[in-house]
DNA sequence: TCTGTAATACAACGTTAGTTGTTTAAACGT
DNA sequence: ACGTTTAAACAACTAACGTTGTATTACAGA
């Protein structure tokens, strides 16, 4: 029965978990994620493998806690606060995103396995949401949606966007992507503060 | 080694496959997907296990094809075509995500399995992006952007979109969900015949 | 410092996964 | 109708999974 990953007071579980991830951190430098079993995240960490199960449902919930933590650790340390007016807030979201894409994909290569995508997507995904919501969660909607619904809109927009940029073969660097990105997105982080925008004009005219 | 799904001539192929989507359909009526194994659900189809794995690569790879097949089917029944400009083929697409997030969610309940839900999602989000890309493959981008990027963004978004909906509690009816969410996730697909908004005039204002 | 709580170590268990090689039989072109 | 092609059946195997129960040891509060 794993315990949330915030806040954990007992160094020995913050021991445990640390030595989890840096294994499949470090195991990962060399092998693809469905390479790695188990035991080998265990014996790599000098943990014992039933110890494993008490903090993770299994491989993908570890791979999970870890992506999570980098990426939001990394959205901390730029200092990003989303407050829902300002594009450059936004405009640091989705540049933190292509960097994580960027540099998960280049220590991790070549995961052929059918799982280990969505699952990241997910914690990403999650992560982005989060940090938009920090800033617009007090915030008004428009009738019929909530800060909950726009911010989790624009986490996946966001995360959509630069997965595509991220495939398409010789993208521009990230630093150039940002802004037409950003265009694209905007739109919807728009409606907490101006519920109108003039597509609007028609839509109501269809 | 599995084989496209699309175009299979010979009926002893889609024979099996059909008995195993249908056995896995059947099985996840009562089970949760993390509680079916490969050979539960070969018992039931009269498949030798073995045969499953010239099919599928795993358990993910089955609920993978199930999901895209079946929301594809879904759009097709509606005869959705959208051509980048007609709100109305957007709102047919919302609608189809939600009624297929709730009819599968009534089925399959509690799959409190780490993996299950991103793999279904990614499916589910492929299928739209495909179709919105019928529409618009051919048309004109603005710079730093092209068709696939607005059109995976814009599946993002209304995956995203629809799924808070489905988890907000005592969410108003689809039908009534529709338009608020069509007002969200339309500025994005405008992109493609028209690249500028006028959001973007405070963007350049930064 | 002491004590109850809670995490880890360890061993062993049954189950499932995924693979391989061979045999049988259905499908298809001619 | 015949022979070729190719999918499915089957058995057997290794390896990994996830669980269980008990003993041990580290932590936190008093």
């Amino acid at each position: 029965m794993p315990i949330s990953d915030c806040e954990v007071r007992d160094p020995r579980i913050r021991r445990t978990r640390q030595a989890l991830q840096g294994a499949l951190r470090e195991l990962m430098q060399t092998k693809g994620f469905d390479e790695i079993s188990v035991q080998d995240i265990t014996d790599l960490a000098d943990v014992n493998r039933a110890t494993f199960y008490d903090h993770y449902n299994d491989k993908f919930g570890l791979l999970n806690a870890m992506v999570a933590g980098s990426f939001h650790k990394l959205l901390a340390e730029r200092d990003i606060l989303f407050d829902g007016t300002c594009p450059s807030a936004a405009s640091a979201i989705i540049l933190a995103t292509c960097d994580y894409l960027t540099t998960s994909h280049a220590s991790a290569e070549c995961n052929r396995n059918s799982a280990f995508e969505p699952l990241m997507e997910a914690s990403i995904v999650a992560a982005i949401k989060h940090t938009i919501l920090k800033g617009v969660h007090d915030k008004a909607a428009p009738d019929g949606l909530t800060p909950e619904i726009i911010a989790n809109t624009a986490a996946w927009a966001i995360y959509g966007a630069v997965k595509q940029w991220f495939y398409t073969p010789n993208h521009a660097p990230a630093s150039d992507a940002v802004k037409p990105l950003l265009t694209l997105v905007f739109p919807v982080l728009m409606k907490i503060t101006s519920p109108n925008v003039p597509a609007e004009a028609e839509l109501v005219a269809r």
